[in-house]
DNA sequence: CTGAAAGCGCTAACAC
DNA sequence: GTGTTAGCGCTTTCAG
């Protein structure tokens, strides 16, 4: 800060002795202008720190920026709240100028999700992506970026793609955190350890096991990991699966769910009359986990935050359009870990 | 939303019959009006159902809204961590036409603290105070309010005041989850637990320790609570304080800090060679807090974020004035759980 | 007590 | 390729 004023758009046109509306089309990239004269612009606009007036550009704005999320098709309950969440902050992106929508899209399919997102272009300015890190996909969120779509990922990361943020959490570092909080509550009892995966194609569930392993044979020796199993986010599927686990292991002590199909795991844990004496760490605070924390029949449930991360990828996909500030700390989706205790 | 298109201020001059500018006073509670004409005009806002448009109302603004934080003076690090937080979003604030300043005062001296509220009269549009509970203090704040400043209480509330909001979390929630972290961390075994308090006349201490007691006493009957012992948040206190008790209490297997003080918690619990085998739970994840939990020497953190305090204080005091909208979700401090291996 | 009118800093037509 | 200019919806003088 040079001085005491502010430095706006008409300084910067004025330093660089051209107009308004050239040093706009500059910062936008709307093409129509020499190259040398974009390289000086660029250059002042450097030089000088500008930095735009957020509420002067909104107001001033005549379009709404359209931003699409695309979440994953399926009955996944905490998809289902981020749906809702987009829903909720409707008004107040409404203030900001923009719109959200949400698209469904069957995320087991790459090459299905990577037409949907190919059927953007054009018809947004944003896109928020849940879904799986897969070679198609990461080249679709390369179409859309290089044709000046603003894509952000959710939940799961595509690290390798152009996106120009992720919005989620550190997996690895959740995974820990359950096997800690597990591992703790168990206590001094020795015994088997079961984990219940939707599957290990997963991005974040994959990485949520590495932490969970490394700390269990870390740092718990007295505890023996069970085999992964895979049940597909579904509790059709986990329900049986856990049932079977119950009956092979009498020595169960501690049961760790990855992923979604969390009302099945419940049904077999009450059902066995075991509940509450295996610890069972899951993750996602849908009204189901939550119901079981306080039966206790869960003992801890990691969660990530559904409406922090959608306001979140709205505030990143916007300032990555307007050259808004962002507050890094503000965007930093939090490892939650809720008891009965703290429950909101 | 009547038809598709926003209401606004033009709008509801000319339903109201009278000049934008009249419309704007009565908003603004600016005075100069009839009466008559006021309640009209607010009947047909509320009729309307007008809602400022927050970026034209901001690009006009000439005057900054000034912010006074009022925190606590003493050597405390989360107070600081406050502090830092105040300058940290400065940039972001002159962006809303806000500045924020930071005056500490003597909390322990609710005279002191009341009088320096009252010289903030007329020097301040929105005032953010962290003080105790207290008649002095309370009347003080109600003057603030009559005279048309906003007044945010801060990680203690003054709940019978005028105050607009409170930013906090809840303590007795708080409490409650340290008790159930500290009751499954120590397992099987008995024994006795100590508890550190600054305080018993810190409205948020007593409320942890309430909190605290419902769990123990309820729920984990093989530990003995013992009497808490007050530290008045300053390790030159709580050090010979726990040294003490844990030569007297050869039975202790955990530890309860409900306030600060924690560097002489943690250099009493190493030198007694115990560290890590007593569960020691403690509150705000200050730089110490972070080591200790990561030596092992601590076994959770219970935190209310700093930032996110400090934020949610500036947009809850900015909107009170401004009539902005609210996200009440986001304003929802959260009470944080750490272990070792969630930490941001 | 009330109204008219000049901006706030940017965007986007439209003109050159 | 580049410049001019009319707003966006509110706040705030300054007249009446």
């Amino acid at each position: 800060m040079p001085d005491g004023t502010r430095v706006q758009l008409t300084d910067v046109a004025q330093a660089a002795g051209v107009s308004l509306a050239t040093v706009d089309r500059v910062l936008h990239g709307r093409g129509g202008v020499r190259a040398r004269t974009v390289a000086h612009v660029q250059a002042v606009v450097e030089r000088l720190g500008y930095r735009p007036d957020p509420a002067a550009a909104r107001l001033a704005r005549k379009r709404h920026t359209r931003v699409v999320f695309v979440l994953p098709s399926g009955t996944n309950t905490f998809v289902d709240m981020l749906e809702r969440q987009v829903r909720s902050v409707g008004a107040w992106l409404g203030e900001q100028r923009a719109t959200a929508l949400v698209q469904r899209a069957d995320v087991f399919s790459p090459a299905a999700l990577a037409r949907q997102l190919g059927a953007l272009h054009g018809r947004c300015d944003a896109a928020v992506v849940m879904g799986a890190d897969h070679p198609l996909v990461r080249a679709a969120i390369d179409d859309l970026v290089d044709s000046g779509i603003v894509v952000v990922t959710l939940v799961s990361d595509v690290p390798a793609s152009k996106r120009s943020r992720f919005v989620g959490i550190d997996n690895v570092a959740a995974g820990r955190t359950a096997a800690s909080l597990l591992g703790r509550f168990v206590g001094a009892r020795a015994g088997r350890v079961g984990v219940v995966m939707g599957s290990r194609g997963l991005r974040d569930h994959a990485e949520r096991l590495f932490g969970f392993e490394q700390v269990i044979t870390g740092e718990y020796p007295q505890l023996q990991l069970l085999p992964p199993l895979e049940g597909h986010d579904l509790s059709k599927r986990t329900e049986p699966l856990v049932s079977k686990l119950l009956q092979a292991e009498p020595e169960l002590v501690g049961l760790y769910s990855i992923g979604a199909g969390n009302r099945g795991i419940q049904a077999a844990l009450e059902r066995s009359g075991r509940a509450g004496d295996i610890v069972w760490v899951c993750h996602e605070l849908t009204p189901h986990a939550r119901q079981a924390l306080v039966n206790g029949v869960a003992a801890a449930v990691i969660n990530q935050d559904a409406g922090h991360e959608v306001r979140s990828a709205c505030r990143l996909a916007l300032a990555a359009r307007s050259g808004e500030r962002v507050l890094p700390e503000q965007e930093r989706i939090r490892i939650d870990i809720f008891l009965r205790d703290n429950l909101p």
